[in-house]
DNA sequence: CAGGTTTGTTGATCCAGATCAATACAAACG
DNA sequence: CGTTTGTATTGATCTGGATCAACAAACCTG
């Protein structure tokens, strides 16, 4: 996956997209050729960040977006002091930095929970770039209303959902995406902690712990600290109620 | 503020930005006068709708955004049926129709509170509109970027907030609206029952019902059905932790 | 305006999940 | 290799807010 050696008089962006496996996920999807080459021509890729180098945090004028190449990235709000409430975690093909558009400056931070790198796309250039290419325009368009429908899930979640539903619900999105990137959807790392997914779900540390051990009594998955095997992918998603994370809530729709 | 029987042969979309009381806070901010017109030119404004007269369902596919120009509309995803989950409430100068841009149809519906009346921007003219007028697309960002940070701090609210700050997030948030909007900070009526409060906020209806009875006791609000008046705004700003709903949680740039 | 329906209030009880407390375990380090 | 430090598990207890239940007040609608 480390393509550096190649080619290595292009420039390091231009190899980044063209070779990137993530490419169908990310911003390129449904971009023709000459659309590729200018969005190609912005791109910074990042050095390695080690783990707790923030990206941004809250206040600072926003730069640039964001995209994930590998490893993995906490979203969050500082709160009280000593406190925070975290938002999301960003996988590889994934984005963030949509935040703070309206007020020019990041309200919230992102941190990475382990070795990372990301792609950078100065907000100045993308947004010349987007008036002058639609179908980059729509493509940027598209990726804010995922940002989007997501916190609409996330609101159905920290409202309705009891502590099950939402680890079920949790487990499952890392599934999916995990599978969408050609990893395995049965067993994985997590990047973050228990206190961090308590917070993200709305639970107390002992709390995801307990559903943790209680998923495991029940056969549901294999739980070893970070090391997760789920082993009851069905039984899993009978946990869940309506709207997985993730999925689109595709409804019959009613006539009017 | 009905403007109808004004200059009754210019255009009803015409009329409708260039003297409404609203379009300070609405799309036209920062737009110079040709740009105006050409935003004008894609308006259309809706004929008074009733209370419960959905302008979008779950599934229907997107054709337009919307601005509320007089009474109130809720945005809601159903869940279990005969369940919802309200994700907000839009009140004048206020969008909706953002959720969706990704997958080409609405994952959520609205449905006005009461007799309300919108003006509707077709996503087709209006994305033309976008490419061909930077202005008009970087208005159009900051209030897709606005959506996103309230996302954001419902997302503080139901994941860390007590029962007591959440309402008095609410009421705030319905002062601070108010307020911008022209009308009294201090006292208004609610278009909204006190399940889809208590829905909202990820409450029971009678905790609802039962701080509201706290919060009087207390001198803090006097409330009669819907009828709220704030009596010590002072009182219910300290209720609230940090991030009140609707202002930017400006912070010191901590040094990188 | 009687009778039904929806909406809101208030009281009594219950429970999911928080909090408190103690222990276990793993990686990090001198 | 013991010690420290952060992270995770597990048990015991507590509580905020849900749920259940009854009633009251407004608003229909014929």
């Amino acid at each position: 996956m480390i393509l550096q050696h190649y080619a290595p008089n292009l420039s390091r962006a231009a190899v980044s997209c063209k070779n990137c496996c993530l490419s169908e996920f990310c911003l390129p999807t449904g971009l023709n050729a000459t659309e590729l080459e200018q969005l190609i021509n912005i791109i910074h890729r990042s050095p390695s960040l080690p783990r707790g180098k923030h990206l941004f945090k809250i206040g600072d004028p926003i730069q640039s977006l964001y995209a994930v190449r590998s490893g993995s990235v906490k979203v969050y709000v500082p709160t009280e002091p000593g406190e925070e409430q975290v938002l999301g975690f960003i996988l590889p093909g994934e984005f963030l930095g949509f935040d703070g558009i309206e007020a020019q400056h990041h309200t919230c931070a992102a941190v990475p929970l382990e070795t990372t790198t990301v792609c950078e796309l100065p907000y100045d250039r993308l947004e010349e770039l987007c008036h002058a290419l639609p179908a980059v325009d729509s493509r940027i368009h598209k990726l804010i209303g995922k940002e989007i429908t997501g916190d609409h899930e996330m609101l159905i979640l920290l409202g309705k959902k009891t502590a099950e539903e939402r680890l079920a619900t949790f487990l499952l999105s890392l599934s999916v995406r995990f599978k969408q990137r050609g990893f395995s959807e049965r067993d994985f790392n997590l990047s973050m902690s228990r206190h961090e997914i308590g917070n993200y779900l709305g639970l107390a540390v002992e709390t995801v712990s307990r559903i943790f051990a209680r998923f495991q009594d029940e056969g549901l998955i294999s739980v070893n600290r970070r090391y997760v095997e789920i082993l009851a992918m069905d039984e899993l998603k009978k946990l869940v109620g309506d709207c997985p994370m993730d999925e689109t809530c595709a409804r019959v729709r009613e006539a009017p």
